[in-house]
DNA sequence: GTCTATACTGCGATAGAC
DNA sequence: GTCTATCGCAGTATAGAC
């Protein structure tokens, strides 16, 4: 391929994102200096401004690919079995995504003040999306008798806090491996939205 | 305000902790000036100097307090009861304290990566003794037969952020008072560490 | 496509007058 | 205790050379 020597498109705007993903995740992303990225590329600050119009629209970009991405492969793996199954399949679905994404997801829960109003609408509605995977199996569940939710909104939004709370501590090459932490979150989801014990 | 010329430092310091409360929960920390806090407070931003040192304390301070605050309003009320009585009051208790402090709930979780290492040390010291008290109960319970918990310090981290994320979601004067959000969290606490149905 | 250079603005923090 | 003024530096973003 023939290029023009100290042409690098192809591969700069990529890493361009991954500079800012580590960043922003590090240090946050009002800390983050273009200057920093441009370094950590190995570019001088203005050239950033080929890839990107704005240090927001980078942030924004970053965080809507996270959210697609989430929503895209849960939606290809959703099957249609019974309730129960198909909650163990979510639980062990959004430890296994998140904990495999530990910047990606700690920017898209850190940074949504920092989004410019119309970004942050995106970035809701695709989290909405998201919830009401959840909540429509837990619906689900309720009819079938096979649950006990007394309000599946809050069961959705108290499941997820519990999952995506794994990333806080969870280090590979630690105590438990991701199968194990699966396993031990799952038994507590299942019986906080099962049918509570004489 | 109508300043006169004279001191107010009895009044000027809790001001101060309290527009940096603010803006560094609607705004975040890297991205309050010193120059935005002093506007809040009507003073000049050399004079806030006259307060802290730097931005830094301002924020280790807040967060200090605010997590030396839950310690103390916990240990004052922590009863000697059964696991499961103290279980359930650790849950109402911290649903309370949390979503009547929503600014400093905020910063506590968010700001961490913008503290000191020292300061982080410290905070972070103040957050582990907060949730061995809870790990401690639900220990308590295991040994009691009462709970079936397989791993009691992840279901110590599990819960807490299931609570905790109640921040996320309730504004008062919504669709549920706080006495019925305790109620609706307290029965996925009471199921998911308790004994599963057969 | 990247560089150098820079415009313009804002930052945290300090000094000294009052 | 607060003010005005300022230091030294860093911020985002742009312009024009190559």
């Amino acid at each position: 391929m023939a290029r023009t020597a100290g042409s690098h498109s192809d591969i700069t705007g990529p890493r361009i994102q991954r500079a800012a993903l580590s960043l922003f995740a590090r240090q946050g992303y009002a800390a983050v200096s273009m200057r920093q990225i441009a370094a950590q590329v190995g570019v001088q600050a203005g050239a950033l401004y080929n890839y990107t119009p704005d240090k927001q629209s980078l942030l924004f970009g970053l965080m809507r690919d996270h959210m697609e991405e989430l929503l895209a492969t849960w939606r290809a793996r959703a099957g249609s079995g019974s309730p129960m199954a198909r909650l163990e399949d979510f639980t062990r679905f959004h430890i296994r995504f998140h904990l495999t994404r530990p910047e990606e997801v700690f920017i898209a829960y850190m940074e949504l003040r920092n989004l410019s109003p119309e970004n942050f609408a995106v970035i809701e509605g695709l989290r909405g999306d998201y919830e009401d995977a959840l909540e429509e199996i837990l619906r689900a569940g309720v009819e079938a008798g096979v649950f006990d939710v007394p309000d599946p909104k809050i069961a959705t939004l108290a499941v997820i806090a519990m999952l995506t709370g794994v990333n806080t501590w969870y280090r590979s090459g630690g105590r438990l491996s991701l199968e194990e932490v699966e396993t031990i979150y799952w038994d507590m989801v299942r019986k906080a939205v099962g049918v509570a014990p004489a």
